[in-house]
DNA sequence: TAAACATATGAACAAGTGTTCATATATGAG
DNA sequence: CTCATATATGAACACTTGTTCATATGTTTA
């Protein structure tokens, strides 16, 4: 057994074991969580601002959509926690919140280039 | 900087690359996958499949659910390739199709317990 | 072949969801 | 204060989706 090998085997307990201990709740979390991430305009959403914070007509622009469809699925990310704001006179800044999502989207990205 | 960090920014560097090369059709390809994980009997169905193979009755058994309700999801986890069958006899045993669900499963429960 | 059992599937229905339209709220300029 | 601009929000509507019910398909046993 190699040293990576080993590495992979201690990782692969740890989230075996936190895979055990799942209620559930925690599965009801975790499909409401997905189903922020199942709509194809909050997907572009997300990844428009991956690379820089935009303001709400930007990204209505970038996507060629009505600005209040944006609102709407804004007002449902901000919900999850998703994206944060950032207010700069008659702008509203919106940018993502935490790395969770670079993460949730990349392993996505992996299983689908299968 | 140390070698753990180095190794952060390589596998950083990549993720990246990855994620700029990204079009329309595959953050749609994105979102139909999230849909999948998005309905709380399909994520039961799968998490009760992480440990051993099951047959539909099983299933149905397990998460106190009509075996009719159970097939009709078995049938999109299947059609997605999230789920490969084995029959033996007259029941038919589900189990996940590859890593790929685990992985995403234990990452979206790692943004959860945040 | 007939009966029993396991699974799949189509139709119907209720519940949920995303977009549009109209309008409200909030901020800055004049 | 008034107007222009940016964003948010409620209602309506079309569309999608998950479950149930009834039934079809497929497999084993007698």
């Amino acid at each position: 057994m190699t040293v990576e090998q080993l590495d992979d085997y201690v990782l692969m307990k740890d989230v075996i074991e936190r895979m055990q201990s799942v209620d559930e709740e925690k599965l009801a979390d975790l499909a409401d969580l997905f189903k922020i991430f199942s709509d194809s305009t909050r997907i572009r959403i997300m990844y428009s601002l991956f690379m820089k914070e935009l303001n709400v007509q930007e990204i209505a622009d970038s996507l060629d959509m009505q600005q209040s469809a944006i609102s709407h699925q804004l007002r449902i990310l901000r919900r999850s926690n998703l994206v944060k704001i950032r207010r700069e006179g008659k702008n509203i800044y919106y940018r993502l919140s935490d790395s969770h999502v670079f993460t949730i989207f990349s392993q996505g990205l992996e299983h689908i280039s299968e």
